[in-house]
Order: C-alpha cells, then structure tokens, then sequence
DNA sequence: CTTGGAAAGTCAACAAGGCTGACATAAAAT
DNA sequence: ATTTTATGTCAGCCTTGTTGACTTTCCAAG
C-alpha cells in the first residue's frame, strides 16, 4: 500500500515528511481540486454562470436567510464582487433578498425554487465525485483526507468550517 | 491501493456517504484550498505577480528544461494565457527560454537564479503550511489525504500526476 | 430630538487572468 | 513541394477579483 509508512507507530512522521513527499501534496491538491470543480463547471457553463454563483448559493443553501454579511465572511472576497454575483442570481429569480425585520438595514437571502433546483443539480453532480473519490479510498482514507485539510486550514476559516459542520451534524 | 473496505468492518462504506458527510466534504475542499494557496498568494502580491506565475514556475522547477506545450497540457489553460504569464517571468529574467537542440521549433524552459530563488521563496511557504497539517494528522491520514484526492482527480490529471509522482520518486 | 458615526448594501471603474479567433514563422514530416 | 506541428503574437471578450464613493438605516451621545 501506498509508502505512508503509516502503519501502527507515528515516529515515524519525521521521515515523512521529505520535501518530496510534500511536493506530492501539494501537486495532488492542485489536481484534486481541479477535478473537485470540474463537474459543475461543466454545468455552469451552459447556465451561464460561474464558481461565483456556485458557491454563493452552496451556502445559501446551506444557510438559508443568512445575511450578505454573513455570506461575505464565509467566502473571503469583498461585498462589492459578492453583489454582482448575487444581483445576477436575484435578476434572474434564483435567489430572494428579504429585508430584515429586526433590522433593516440587512437582507437576508434564500434560495427560490428555481435556485434550489440549479443548486441541487450542482451538489449532485459534486457529491457524485466526491461519492466515488470515497469509495474507492475507503472510510480510513476518508477521515484522514478530512483531518489534513482541517489542518490545512487558516484558523478563521477552520472556525467557520466548524460552525457550519456542527449546525449540519 | 486501500482496499475499498477497509478498517475493521467494511460495511461502513455505505452508512457512511450520507449527503450531509459528502457535502462536509465537500467545503472541507473549499476552505482548505484557501488556505493552501493564501501563504505563496501573500508572497507573490509583494512581487507583483499572480497564482498563474507560481503554478508556470512550479512545474518548470519540477521538470527543468519541459517544453511550452508540455506545460500547456499540465496547467490545462491556453496557449494565449500562459504565454501571457511566460512572457512576464521571462523579461523579468525569472525563467530562460532555450530553442531545442534536436527539434528547433521546440523552447525548453528554466528557472534563472532569481527565478529558482522566487520558487523557493514560495514553495518553502507551501510545503511549510503542508508540513504542519501532516504532522497534525499524522501519517495514517497523510496516507488516505493522498488516497482521496487521486481518486477525486480526472482521468486524464491523474496520468499527469502519476508521471510526476513516479518521476521524482 | 437631533446629529454624527458605524453598518449594510449598491454603483462605477479598473486589473488579472481565463477564453476564442486570426495570423506569422520556423522547422519537421510527408 | 506541401502540409503539419510548435510556438508566439495581436485583438477583443468575459468572469471575478479589487478600491473608492455613495445611500440608507441604525444607534448612541449630546
């Protein structure tokens, strides 16, 4: 089985970690992620959207009635380019933006039916790689591929992570 | 490779894919990938460039003297694109361009000093973030890190990174 | 109550880096 | 001699980042 040495005995470790061994990593995240979005961009393209709205209405979706704000700090880019995205997907009747009760000066964001249905068509044809790339690794490849990217994660963005693994368990 | 069942008791393979494990998964992807390129994407805004010139330096490191349309087919972006990007790292003396010895029409590709330093400057940035996250995980679930991410690649990827894996094994 | 600042969202304009298409050159292959 | 291949270049488009300026709303201090 793969070198790993893995095995029962993590003194091991340091061997490990040659820069050869790392650079493999590296080149395997960047392939990987690749394929990870290779699916819905397919699908994407003959919407005439991109990974944009993809990913805006993953965590509408996620989240439904989560605030602009709120989805600002889930994907990391600035409100203005999040805007575009979303007033696209709000023209085109994908997502509703509802002014706040309490405040009004948020909105607060939901998938339409129509949305939900572009949305779930992507996480489909998502899940379904992601199902086989499982499969074929096996549930101890699994959990170990999810605690290294945990690790690989900046702190902040582990923290958001965390917040929405919890509400979904 | 991890026979498909593995760990003590197969059958969990299948209780296991839920929709709510793969969609973790699924943004476990999403965050990590941030964080795996946002050290080297620091580094290259202090230099001016872009992810498009570390990702053309890297594989040039990789596969020192690897002609255009090798590095086409790796990076999988047009010819338009990456000359685009060559042309930067190529004035700014950060790569040499070598007409091929046997086939003439053929450039074969180097890192310069300053170039083989820049590389170094931001792959020791990576490999770094890299090396924490496997020594957090430890090298059971390096092992099944790696697993997934080759079974989550296209095809035609995975032949591409097998070639480089075995090259510099 | 009013006023000033902070917060949320929107509009405008620009840059990086993808893309296609058209075309030029040199060298190799037929 | 002709065609194909490898590379490079120009022009122009699109998506999705960015910053800056502005409006509306809320809240808190005077």
């Amino acid at each position: 089985m793969a070198e790993g040495g893995a095995g029962p005995g993590g003194g091991e470790s340091l061997l490990f970690l040659t820069d050869d061994q790392l650079r493999k990593g590296i080149e395997a995240m960047f392939f990987a992620y690749r394929g990870f979005t290779a699916d819905p961009d397919r699908i994407l393209e003959r919407h005439e959207y991109g990974r944009a709205h993809h990913r805006a209405m993953h965590f509408i979706h996620r989240s439904p009635g989560t605030t602009v704000n709120n989805l600002l700090s889930i994907l990391g880019v600035t409100k203005q380019s999040l805007n575009r995205v979303l007033r696209t997907l709000i023209d085109d009747g994908l997502v509703e933006s509802r002014v706040g009760r309490k405040d009004k000066r948020e909105r607060h964001l939901f998938l339409t039916d129509k949305g939900t249905a572009l949305e779930r068509e992507l996480s489909e044809a998502q899940r379904g790689r992601m199902r086989s790339a499982y499969r074929a690794a096996g549930p101890q490849a699994v959990a170990g591929f999810r605690q290294v990217l945990e690790a690989m994660m900046e702190p902040e963005m582990r923290r958001q992570y965390q917040t929405l693994k919890d509400a979904g368990a």
